[in-house]
DNA sequence: TATGAATGAGAATTCATTCAT
DNA sequence: TATGAATGAATTCTCATTCAT
């Protein structure tokens, strides 16, 4: 029979975590439609079709789920963005590059700017919490640092843009758009949202930060 | 006096119009702090020093409440914007002007920035209803239109420059930064918030507008 | 001036007694639409296009106004009912008079029978507070008692017939077709309400009761 | 025994038919005693000694939980109905002790009355909703028509009857006097429920019923 | 690991009623 | 006579969470 244990176990564990990557999945899911507050842990529950008691023995109350759920999140754009490879891009391209990944990666996750908005709601108390929080820090302000040196140091860029508030620029223009994108259409009465006017703003971004960033 | 003395006790006490300014004042307060769902009712009767049952008298329900909160948080900003008068202001000006308004504003009104966000996470359901809101806001960007247009004839303004996708840009330079500023911080492990910081914000914000705005 | 005051008090009182009949009006609609425990005093205040305090001035309370709905109701059919001068009739053609009025007095005043069921749920403790209830006994049992006696006198009707209890009976027959026509609708699928079944109904009832109280 | 006990004990305390069933008969009594505006969910949990979530948990709502109590009403008197064996005695007796069951059911079970007063006082829309009602009350019409048909061929009874019609008279001959007989009493100023006056009142109707059907 | 049953503390909302004029 | 403003006590319903297996 101990052979049977082996396998039974790590079957057992697979389920385990499978079943924690449905509930996380499905957390991830209510809490960016309905924000923390007005997520219900019964619905995530029926979204990840396990029993609610579940999520508490997994992630021991509504608060360290939607932790849990935010570090994933974050986890997984810094991911993405370590494939970006920007250094071997001539700085503008690099910029350029960044712009559009930024962009492309809030439009094709609106969930993380739905998390991120929900997060601020409440003051980042659940990143402030997190250990992990180090760990998501972004390594792409060094690597647009050392964008932003070369640029300059071959002339073609203006010196003296901390990267930070580059990056934040960057990022900002994106947001902003596509976060409240909601209150912008009802106010201005223009829907931002039509493969027109994204291509639209993508443009304006591109033009906006290069046109800061470059000489001439 | 004694004559005017009791009148006056006695219309402050019964005053309906007094009384939903009150309780405007702390729903948005509490709307600010908690959000839509985590806004307490009793919390708001209680901020207002009024029965709760009169917050239903004048506003119905919850919300409608958040959404006369919402219109009269568009109202307020875009009262002040009015008064910059930003037409009697050359281009560079004017825009600079209009950057620091919106920046100083975010900044000394973080509880606008937090209505926003949470009616973006109810995807804008209460302003789509409301009609005033659209009315508020178009002015302002026919106004930014002229002064692009202004400067573009005067030669020093960049030519095809949306009024639009600017406004969205120097409101998201500022708004991003502000209102995601914990997690910012937070990710960063950088306080975003000092004084310092703050200045050197509003100069980057100006760089770059202007810098994409204008010629040379 | 002593002439004008007259006039003055004698307006206001009808303007008083007016409103009363409006109110009593708008809140037996009311009581009759929703029941006691359903009407709401707001409604009612509403309806009768006059401020709830007033309601309160003339009436005390909620429970005091349906009593006087109550009383105002039975009153009513009392009244009509004395117009129907059953003892110029030959006996049968006066039990089929008091039939018919009893069927289209409920027929017509759906409100009377949502009324007495409204009671009945209270146990007529509103009614048993009411003096004028007694007063409101109807002299119909007696009149009924005669008829019957003429009746067997003549050798046409069967004796030893209750007055109360065929007086109950004829109303019963009226009473729970229409105050239950909505629950015997829905659990036998059949409309009780059309032209035809409502002539049905009649005839059958007058079948019933005559077919009783006549020899052979 | 120990071993048993533990188990039975715990059973008791987590059995959702039981509770379901327990939930049920409170809300009957509440519903009976106050209708459907008045009962109140914290009494019905109280009356069944369980926690008020587990009634919404269970029935959803207040009009959900209304129409469950409605539905096993219809269904406890069609069940108690269908033991009668009416098909098994001679047309007049068939008919007598439908009488004297409808009576004597009513009569012990004021609960189902005033439950059907509740509905009708809210044009039935609790059962319209209903499928179950309709199949539970069919079969009742079927039989009494039955009854009528073999009367009538065995010369007893006169033709013509429809079988709803006399259903409705006789449910409506004990149902008015059942449930209206506090206003009768308060008007009448005559107890309709002593012993004596019941006996009446079922002498009475058999007389009503049978004198009508019966041909002589 | 997984689950259906159960709960206490609140949540929004309602309602009859009173205040002040 | 008439009214708009204001209130306290409920009332239905919700929700995260725990129990017991």
């Amino acid at each position: 029979m101990p052979r049977d244990i082996v396998p039974v176990v790590e079957e057992r564990q697979r389920d385990a975590d499978r079943s924690q990557g449905i509930i996380l999945a499905a957390a991830r899911d209510e809490f960016a439609e309905h924000g923390l507050g007005g997520a219900r842990m019964d619905r995530i529950a029926e979204r990840a079709g396990l029993n609610k008691r579940l999520i508490y023995y997994y992630f021991e109350d509504k608060d360290r789920l939607f932790q849990a759920v935010l570090e994933q999140a974050y986890l997984q754009i810094r991911e993405e963005e370590r494939t970006l490879n920007l250094l071997g891009l001539k700085p503008a391209e690099a910029l350029r590059r960044l712009i559009e990944f930024t962009w492309n990666y809030y439009l094709g996750h609106p969930e993380f700017l739905s998390l991120l908005n929900s997060e601020n709601l409440q003051s980042a108390r659940h990143l402030q919490d997190s250990e992990r929080a180090r760990e998501m820090n972004s390594p792409l302000i060094a690597t647009l640092g050392e964008i932003l040196e070369r640029g300059r140091k071959e002339g073609s860029f203006r010196g003296g843009v901390d990267p930070l508030q580059l990056y934040v620029s960057i990022a900002g223009l994106s947001y902003f758009y596509l976060s409240n994108h909601h209150t912008l259409s009802a106010i201005f009465g223009r829907d931002l949202m039509t493969v027109r006017a994204k291509n639209e703003r993508l443009n304006h971004m591109c033009d906006v930060i290069l046109g800061y960033v470059l000489l001439n």
